[in-house]
DNA sequence: CAGGTTAGCACC
DNA sequence: AAACGGTGCTAACCTG
């Protein structure tokens, strides 16, 4: 058995690097018994689902000693981590959806045997702090939580390590893991030192989480649970249909290209090249980047397109074809695993707000005029795709939290809260939407002008008749704002703690809003997986849940979805509008299949 | 080659 | 008096 040894903020850590199965019988008396371990893993990649991934190394550890296991030899080794994982009473891991899914996947331990022992250090990082670095909190990766909470060096060193492997074994940042030696003395170290961390992490951040938030701790473990089920259960990808449509697009992309390149200008995505074009064809550019650069984005390039420029025509023909293609169509194939199925990355406890955020599957951010893109996505054989969403979940929220009796009568009444906030101030419905929404966001007068397309007077006004008409919403966010100025975070009826900058305090509303609309949907999501929805569940989508049902039954089940979501908060009920579609995700969208 | 920043686009 | 909140992804561009 190898050792190494490495000094963690005062202490030493020793790691035991198992070399042999007659040292095994030493690991589990390590562990028998103790009511808490850290846990990690390292694997080949981040790709879970994709042919040839592989669990390598498994490491256990304690805030002193850490033993590592190199699973990748196989046989006894890796009987020996699947016996002490099941056999764990508690574990501490960082981000453990992602380890809970190596294990099920690679070696054969079901999450569902995992989670119930679990305590996550990312969860109690963001309840203590949500913020990133940028934003100026202490971040929430296990490099900027060791870096603050435990020891600066080891960070750096973390942080350096993955460059320096790199550079020995003279490969790449992709490949480094899939063929670093197991035996690397500094692989081995690293390990073996960050189940360490994970477990002294759990020490110092379990009391820094608020009082008020404890209650949060459970949710948000059961969330990630869930979520982690929704990951591992993955959509099913058209990857005909998504073939050709890449495909389709390549050719309009490149017929494109071939014109704006006849017409003087080799790379349309220069900015630079591209506004240099334009201006020997007798534009001139008139808006500029904060940077001082020319500004050539669609607005400039739709208006001189309308005008009868061919350059502009065939640039935002070009520009739309390859976006759609690389970001979407592409995308999803490269991750599509071999059952044809793409598993999105679901981050519960993503933003300040604790909103999430779905990648991989960037669910959040498809196109939502155009049923081309969602077409890609089907539901299982013999199922249909449904789509549950809330009914104006933050304007209902925002009714709840404040009080305001107009727009809780509105809303119990079902009369047009668009129309009412229009009225108030003598405009149209349209710009009544959009102040409602507007206001939520902290927007004033000038950006409010620029958005409806009116006077910034106008927008004055329409704001004042928004705050007259709704008095009590007025009081909220400067309640909120005052809290915020005062103390420099604001606690939501969910216990949650949002930290506010003192130079925005403006945005205390909107956290509060949109947190508690989080929530809301965050309890429904437990709420359907204790009734056993989650299986149908394929993503949920801020105020939306997407599901893939039974066709025989479909509009039962999505009915069902939709009573189970349905809530009251603070008096106000937020209903849903159950949706049923087609085999496709576009057929929601207006595609017919 | 990797990482960060800027710009632009998509969504709620 | 005024204050646009949150997310992801790609490409270009600069720097170490």
């Amino acid at each position: 058995m190898k050792q190494h040894k490495r000094i963690v903020d005062g202490t030493t850590v020793l790691v035991n690097v198992v070399e042999t199965p007659d040292e095994l019988p030493a690991l589990h008396r390590f562990l028998d018994g103790k009511p808490l371990v850290g846990v990690d893993s390292e694997t080949t990649g981040l790709d879970i689902y994709s042919d040839g991934f592989r669990c390598r190394l498994v490491q256990f550890g304690t805030d002193d000693e850490s033993w590592v296991v190199p699973v990748d030899k196989g046989g006894e080794f890796r009987y020996a981590a699947r016996h002490a994982l099941k056999n764990i009473n508690r574990m501490v891991l960082q981000n453990a959806s992602y380890d809970l899914q190596v294990f099920d996947r690679a070696l054969g331990v079901p999450m569902e045997t995992l989670w119930p022992k679990v305590i996550d250090t990312s969860i109690l990082a963001h309840l203590t702090d949500p913020r990133g670095v940028k934003e100026g909190g202490v971040g929430l990766s296990l490099e900027d939580l060791t870096r603050h909470h435990i020891d600066p060096d080891v960070a750096d060193e973390v942080k350096g390590l993955m460059n320096v492997l790199r550079l020995q074994h003279k490969t790449t940042k992709a490949h480094i893991w899939k063929i670093i030696p197991l035996d690397d003395p500094q692989y081995e170290l690293y390990a073996g030192i960050d189940p360490v961390l994970a477990f002294r992490l759990y020490r110092k951040l379990m009391p820094l989480v608020p009082g008020e938030s404890k209650n949060l701790i459970r949710q948000e473990h059961e969330l990630a649970a869930v979520c982690s089920y929704i990951e591992r259960t993955g959509f099913l990808l058209d990857i005909e249909y998504t073939e050709e449509l890449s495909q389709r697009f390549r050719d309009v992309e490149e017929a494109h290209l071939w014109t704006a390149r006849e017409l003087g200008c080799e790379n349309i995505f220069s900015t630079e090249q591209l506004a240099d074009t334009l201006e020997s064809r007798g534009h001139t550019i008139t808006e500029f980047t904060p940077t001082g650069k020319r500004k050539v984005d669609e607005a400039l390039l739709g208006t001189l397109a309308a005008g009868g420029d061919e350059l502009a025509q065939a640039v935002v023909k070009a520009k739309k074809a390859r976006k759609w293609r690389t970001t979407w169509c592409d995308r999803f194939l490269a991750g599509a695993d071999s059952e044809g199925r793409c598993h999105a990355s679901i981050n519960p406890l993503q933003a300040r707000t604790a909103r999430m955020s779905i990648t991989g599957i960037p669910a959040q951010t498809l196109p939502a005029g155009d049923a081309t893109i969602r077409r890609c996505f089907l539901s299982d054989p013999g199922q249909v795709m449904a789509s549950v969403d809330y009914q104006a979940q933050e304007l209902r929220v925002l009714a709840a939290l404040s009080g305001d009796q107009t727009m809780i009568r509105a809303f119990q009444r079902n009369e047009d809260l668009h129309q009412i906030t229009a009225d108030a101030s003598g405009v149209d419905r349209k710009i009544g939407k959009m102040v409602n929404f507007a206001y939520v966001y902290g927007s004033g007068p000038r950006n409010i002008a620029e958005q409806g397309g009116i006077e910034v007077d106008v927008a004055r006004k329409v704001i004042a008749g928004f705050e007259k008409k709704y008095p009590k919403v007025k009081e909220l966010s400067q309640r909120l704002q005052k809290q915020a100025v005062a103390t420099g975070y604001i606690t939501t009826p969910f216990g949650r703690r949002l930290p506010v900058d003192r130079e925005r305090p403006y945005s205390a509303l909107n956290y509060m809003v949109q947190s508690s609309s989080r929530d809301i949907t965050a309890q429904a999501l437990l709420r359907l997986h204790e009734q056993g929805g989650t299986r149908f569940v394929r993503l949920p989508i801020h105020d939306e849940v997407l599901a893939s049902v039974p066709q025989e039954k479909a509009v039962e089940a999505a009915g069902w979805i939709g009573r189970v979501m349905a809530t009251e908060f603070k008096g106000v009920y937020i209903g849903t509008d159950p949706e049923v579609g087609g085999r496709s995700w576009g057929s929601l969208y207006g595609s017919d299949y």
